[in-house]
Order: structure tokens, then sequence, then C-alpha cells
DNA sequence: CTACGACCTGT
DNA sequence: CAGGTCGTA
């Protein structure tokens, strides 16, 4: 039976391209919220689905390694003989190499330049600084279209421990089978016209999506009926607001899911994901103080909590903001702690500026007088009612 | 535009 | 209540 592959057992199985730890941290990348398919299955060895292939990564210092299983069963494949025909193979695979890497480099956004980017966001912003010394390498995947989708209609009024299995389900359910590793099968993401079926919703309710069933098959029958299979693809070309439009006709997909969408698959890198999370962060972090005291998360509070953040990191606000979600989520805590250990100084200014935002926070409610960067800010930087 | 309840399920 | 969205006031 077929194994996951691990880098202690040879390089040979692998392949390998430079990428250095403050420009790609796969173990914050993959399990922070943004994709829901990839699996530690070793230590430091990530294992999931992408581009209709199984993969593994793992990285060193400098080094990103991959490994991509091949699902058509040539791990076992003879030798003809025929030296023709395997130096034609030896080309093929050469070709599909570069191709692999490519892909790679395509998914991570390698072109994009994480560490420029990280030491502009610390010089316009003092709190990323203090953060982003711990929180190297968070970059932004660019996913595939249908599966970030349909994923994140996954994720409202959910959290990341379920959306992960029953994106899990999803497939085992309606995708292709593709290979089985160590006792686990790996599935590919649904096609659309699986999702469109007549016999999804009831399929997935039985499978615990509760009332999210319907609105997944019927998103993908409406992408079907009425905008055809490249439409999701092509939002890739337009701007930012006209995708998020677009996709919130959508049902099951509002501005927060739209904006994970524009932002994970779509290009848009100035989309900025607001959920109660992210405006807990603005308001603990960021003083930000909206006009009306808001009891839930609105539209327009969406809007203005981009703009804010736009405002203070510039376009690429989104990949700023995942930097931050990322460190406030609970599983990450204990890197902070390792490494306040270390910098005790720092530990110490920080605890108490945490207690005090939080002692102000639970007394806000009925005072909100704080001064803030942001209402001046984005009241004259919202000049046109929509964003 | 804001407010509010309903909606599935799990901790 | 949780990493929302929809329908209705």
């Amino acid at each position: 039976m077929a194994k996951h592959a691990v880098l202690s057992s040879g390089t040979h199985l692998w392949r390998s391209l430079a990428c250095a730890k403050s420009e790609l941290r796969l173990d914050l990348t993959l399990a922070c919220g943004q994709s829901f398919r990839w699996r530690e299955t070793a230590e430091g060895h990530w294992t999931g689905v992408m581009r209709g292939r199984v993969w593994t990564l793992t990285q060193t210092d400098d080094t990103l390694w991959y490994h991509v299983y091949d699902e058509r069963k040539c791990g076992t494949r003879k030798r003809t003989g025929d030296s023709s025909e395997q130096k034609l193979k030896e080309f093929v695979k050469e070709e599909e190499d570069g191709e692999e890497e490519e892909q790679l480099r395509d998914y991570f956004q390698l072109n994009v330049k994480l560490e420029t980017l990280y030491t502009e966001w610390g010089a316009a912003d003092p709190h990323f600084k203090k953060i982003a010394n711990i929180f190297t390498g968070v970059r932004l995947l660019r996913q595939e279209p249908t599966e970030c989708l349909f994923s994140f209609i996954c994720t409202s009024n959910n959290h990341i421990s379920r959306i992960t299995g029953m994106v899990e389900r999803l497939c085992q359910a309606l995708g292709a089978p593709l290979d089985q590793l160590d006792r686990t099968t790996y599935y590919d993401f649904p096609s659309l016209s699986a999702l469109a079926d007549g016999s999804v919703e009831t399929r997935l309710r039985d499978l615990g999506f509760g009332y999210r069933a319907q609105f997944l098959q019927q998103s993908a029958k409406k992408i079907l009926d009425s905008y055809g299979t490249q439409w999701l693809e092509g939002l890739r070309n337009v701007p930012y607001l006209e995708a998020h439009d677009a996709l919130r006709t959508l049902p099951g997909v509002g501005t927060k899911v739209a904006d994970c969408v524009c932002l994970m698959s779509l290009d848009k890198a100035e989309a900025v994901p607001v959920d109660t999370h992210v405006w807990q962060i603005a308001k603990r972090d960021y003083q930000f103080a909206s006009s009306g005291r808001q009891k839930s998360i609105t539209d327009k509070l969406h809007r203005d909590i981009g703009h804010f953040f736009r405002n203070l990191w510039g376009p690429y606000a989104g990949w700023t903001q995942s930097v931050l979600f990322c460190a406030d989520l609970k599983k990450f805590q204990q890197l902070k702690e390792t490494q306040s250990v270390e910098q005790p100084r720092n530990q110490e200014e920080r605890v108490e500026e945490e207690s005090d935002a939080a002692k102000s926070e639970s007394k806000e409610r009925s005072k909100p007088k704080k001064s803030n960067l942001c209402s001046e800010k984005t009241t004259t930087y919202v000049k046109k009612r929509r964003m």
C-alpha cells in the first residue's frame, strides 16, 4: 500500500525550490483557515489536494520540498527496455516537473515578496510590527475559485474545526477519489455539476451541513444555469467591487464570504474579510470606533473597517489582515509564549497593553470616547456610499 | 441603513 | 454563542 512521503527517508522522491521561511511558513499558512484541505501527516509534512493531485509539502530553512503522488500508478511501471520510449518518458517527466514547480509557485504566489511587504506594513503600523516578528511567512494562497467559494459558503456561523470536517465530507461524498495513502483516501474537490445535482441538498443535510446544504446546491446550480462554467475564473479579471457584487448574487454568499473568495482565490489583495473576530481586532488593537455603536456587523461596518485597514496598510491589506488573524487564533498562542520567554521585556509590555485594552473595551459600550485614527480618515476616504 | 429572529450543529 | 446570511420590519 502506498505511503505518505517523508523527507527523512531520502530526498530522491522529492523536488525542491528555494524559499526562505520568512517568505513562507507552511504550518501557519496552511492551518489558519484559508484552506481546509491540508493535514499535517507527519511532523512538518503537509498533505493535501491541489489541482486534482495529491501533494505532500515540507520545508527546511531555505528550501520548500514537494512530492506529487502519481494517481496513474506509475510508481510500479515496468522498464520496457525500449530506450527511445524511456527517453520520451523522461522528457515528459521533466516537463511535468517544471509544471509542478510552476503550480506550486502559483498556489503560494511566490512572486509576491512577503518580506518587503512585512517591512512596509511594520513601518506604517507599530502594532503589526510587534506581531510580525513572531508570525513570519503568513501569506495568501491562490486557491481554485470553485473550491474556495464552496468551502467558504460552509463557514457561515461556524468554526474552523467543524468546517474542516464538513469540507472533508463534501469531497468524500461528491469528489473523485485520487490516491490512497496509509489508510486515508484523498478526493478531489467536487465539480460544479456534481454540486448542482438535485440530490445534493438532502445528501449534505444528512452529512450535517444544516441550512448550508441548500446554499451549496443552489449556488452551484445558479452558476451553471445563469453564468456558465468559466464565470468564477473570469472574476479574476474584473475589479474587486465588481467581483464582490457578482458573488453576492449567490445564495449563502454575504459580504464576508464574498470578501474571502475575492481575497483567497480571485486575486483581490485589497479585500478585507470582516468577521466578528476581525472586528474585535479592529476595536482592541486599533481603537476602531464606528459611528453607531453596532451590536452586529452590518454591511456598512464591513465597508468602514475595510476602508480603515486599506488606508492603513495599503493595497495588500487583505494579506496584512490574515497575518493578524492568524496571530489571534487560539491554536497559535503558544508561539507568542515561546517567543516572549526569550524576550521578557516585550512580553510585559504586551500583556499590559492587552489587559488595558480588554478592560476599556468592556466599559466601552457606554462611553465610546476614545480618540481614534480611523473616524477622521475613513470619513474623508469614504466619498461614495458604496465601497 | 439598522434591528432582529430564524437557521443547523457542536461545545 | 460560534470566524454569517436571509427575510422582514
